[in-house]
DNA sequence: CACGACCTTTCCGTTCACGGAAAGGTTATA
DNA sequence: TATAACCTTTCCGTGAACGGAAAGGTCGTG
């Protein structure tokens, strides 16, 4: 460990401010931040998914929260969604655009543009939610599916273990509880 | 329309039955009928997510309904849930060792055999829901967040509207309904 | 049997999402 | 100031998931 961190000698400002007192990140130290690499990072830069971060004076690229934080959110779109880079690109210019509105909001009192402002806004999400939707409602199908199968298999093993009593309900060993209501059954050791 | 159908004369009735009456279909057939191109039909087989289907004498590829609901599931998988080739092959993989399974246990009547087995198959079924679950709960967040951004919009649409009494509750204009049931809101016309 | 429409395999090309090397510049520390 | 450990851009390579053309075979109909 020979170097730390560079406090960055004050003089350059730039025009995001780093979030009180948080110093700012250089590329590999997001990366493992947030478990991504360095060459993902300048690639989701150069498609556009990342506005152009701050530089030091030697054109190193400096990352604040917000940029973690927006990294975070590519990779679990990424990830855990299943988007192609261009599908996340859409979505967040869709959030740039509602920074927008959000502004364009604050600067009128015209109600026949403010209902324009947000009708557009309404119309966006509403696009969002409809392909969500669709995902989470395959991905709900196959997890019950899974579950139904679970059950069945513990009531065999149930029913082996020698008392056929009571046959048809388990346990459940270990849960994510979903935000929708059920608990959804998770077992043994990490997946990947 | 030259030709319609070929009634496939009969003298070789392969290995796999045509499940009672249902004509075998041709690549392109098929590949209408799931949303796929003959191309990407033919790099699943040779992937080897699809059993060899039935060839004709002449070696034309055969699909019957089963190979057609594979076809779909592996869409699904693929376009809904985001999975790579790769893993839907570890997915089928299962499905095959799960037959293979059912076979194993209706053979045997040792109970130590038939713990192993079910054993193995609570194991493989636990991991394929964790994979899944964590997809999922990523997914509902998304979701949770954009009908919470839903909802602010229509309260200021309300707002706007006049009647300044009812504001932050809205009526919700088109919904599905989550196997998990809270309903989800769904917005205007089609999305892709 | 000839035709058009489909099929076969083979192979090369393409897009996406990066990996990795090259050639050179920057930054804190010794 | 020299050195190590970062960083920069540029460019070429790669694996996945196909697209598409070539060269030839097969099917039902005219």
């Amino acid at each position: 460990m020979s170097r730390t961190r560079a406090p960055e000698p004050p003089g350059d400002p730039a025009t995001r401010l780093p979030i009180a007192g948080a110093p700012p990140l250089r590329i590999h130290e997001v990366a493992e931040l947030v478990g991504l690499t360095p060459r993902s990072i300048r690639y989701y830069e150069e498609m556009g998914l990342l506005s152009p971060s701050a530089r030091s004076r030697g054109a190193y690229r400096l990352f604040d929260q917000l940029d973690v934080d927006r990294l975070r959110f590519i990779k679990s779109l990424r990830d855990d969604a299943g988007f192609s880079i261009a599908e996340i690109g859409r979505l967040l210019e869709d959030e740039a655009a509602r920074r927008l509105a959000r502004e364009a909001l604050a600067s009128t009192d015209d109600p026949a543009e403010r209902h324009r402002i947000l009708s557009g806004r309404l119309a966006s999400i509403d696009d969002q939610l409809a392909g969500l939707n669709e995902k989470l409602t395959r991905l709900q199908e196959m997890v019950s599916e899974l579950q139904r199968r679970r059950r069945h298999v513990l009531g065999h093993l149930a029913e082996l273990a020698g008392d056929t009593a009571s046959a048809g309900d388990a346990p459940a060993p270990a849960g994510t509880a979903t935000p929708a209501g059920r608990a959804v059954a998770v077992g043994r050791g990490p997946a990947r």
